[in-house]
DNA sequence: CAACTCAGTATTGTTAACAATCTTTGTCAA
DNA sequence: TTGACAAAGATTGTTAACAATACTGAGTTG
């Protein structure tokens, strides 16, 4: 409660230069549960919001100037979505998926992604490779400037971007999910340092898209998320923020 | 309008004798948007609901007994999943998807689906095929009494069941989905008669888990799906019940 | 000193009234 | 008859007050 005070707000609010872009239009319109939804989703894959924090109503109402019936809905959505619980009568926390909910998101990654790239290989258009391509890019600026959230969130994004270079607007939907509930897994179970962990791989498998090699595009996916998911030590999970005994330790 | 006076209520209300009891326990506790949920996809499934239905508020206020904002959320979460669609201040419509949206749900169905009876064939445990080997007797059963809404959900379900039958609680969420917008597909392009249509493929598709014959399984779900898409007529779209002149005649 | 009780406080869940918007109906004129 | 226009009605969106529940902390007791 001490803590989560200010860096609540920021770490919802705070948003990265080129990106405050793609959600705000222009003027500040007064954001729709749509615009909450995303923020919030924005926050959790850039690691900002740890996994059993807190989202009390009257907090986010005051940090997106909102009315409760907005935040209620918001809330409502990304529960139906994994990223957050609600507990009747208790309020709602970001999501802090177990063991078994972990395997279940890597499983279906594991079953959606290697088709995913298999089918972009096989067909490979210049809008997809560009979009890939450009998002590559991306990753490579932010990692060289140091910029670990922006790392953070572009390196699961670009699995997303997967998905938009396919075309179809339900996978995308689909693995925007996946994308998010593996960013709150990841801080939970990952061992420190390989958060973002990939370095090149997503290179290579866009080149393996780009000389339309299917079958090594879909080797590499695998490999890919079987490394992240090898990264993870599903036993020792790091404590959520939200018990302060483990922040002040154990004296 | 006039027409879903009546029908609509009953549309939904009305429940199969041996569904009623996983849907509600015991004494009618007053249900949870959970459960709204659930009787609509149900409904859905079974094409009662055609696409393009108005949702009224006051209607499913007293259809469940249940307060307006239960119905509410209820609403948004069923738009969030594509079985509705809420346009501001006109209320709810059951979904009407396009050719495009079509295609983007039978796309990430051939994505998903032979990947899951792929795994499912590789290692088949009991419990799996005596759940899917359940439900194929209960689809032959509905079909000899020729309950018709009865073989159409069930006829869907049985890819639900796949899901089910990996034992992933993501993927089942996601099959759901997409099996519930192929029912308002299916009931849109469908081209009369061939509605529920797969026979004895189900059953072919489970043989082949059995024999632990992937390849085989990947192949008949690949084409068991073209099949249903191939039923299809993406142009010439039955036009919802909603609007008269189709029911009435051109006369 | 630990554990328990019990008000007081804060937060969430629900309801009902109000506001805003859309739809329909009825009227009038061309 | 048809079209436009306006008022009435119905439906959805929003707000605010209330109810119910959970949390907090002081005080008490063993």
């Amino acid at each position: 409660m001490i803590v989560t005070k200010r860096a609540l707000k920021d770490s919802i609010v705070h948003s990265s230069p080129q990106l405050s872009s793609e959600n705000e239009t222009k003027v500040s319109t007064d954001p729709d549960e749509k615009a909450i939804v995303g923020r919030i989703y924005k926050a959790v894959m850039e690691q900002r919001l740890a996994p059993n924090t807190k989202l009390s109503e009257a907090r986010l109402c005051e940090t997106f100037g909102v009315g409760r019936m907005r935040v209620r809905r918001a809330l409502l959505l990304l529960s139906s979505q994994g990223i957050i619980d609600l507990h009747s009568n208790r309020g709602a926390y970001v999501a802090c998926p177990d063991k078994s909910e972990a395997n279940d998101v890597f499983e279906a990654r594991m079953l959606l992604e290697p088709p995913m790239v298999k089918r972009l290989a096989v067909a490979p258009c210049d809008k997809s490779l560009a979009l890939l391509s450009d998002h590559i890019a991306l990753e490579n600026a932010a990692r060289e400037k140091n910029e670990r959230t922006e790392v953070i969130r572009l390196s699961g994004e670009f699995h997303v971007k997967l998905a938009q270079a396919i075309g179809n607007e339900v996978v995308l939907q689909m693995m925007r999910e996946l994308v998010t509930r593996t960013s709150l897994i990841v801080g939970l179970f990952g061992s420190s340092n390989n958060a973002s962990c990939p370095d090149d791989e997503h290179a290579k498998i866009l080149n393996a898209i780009q000389t339309s090699d299917p079958e090594l595009a879909v080797q590499l996916v695998t490999s890919h998320l079987a490394h992240i998911q090898s990264g993870l030590d599903m036993d020792r999970r790091t404590r959520p923020h939200d018990d302060l005994a483990t922040i002040l330790g154990p004296a």
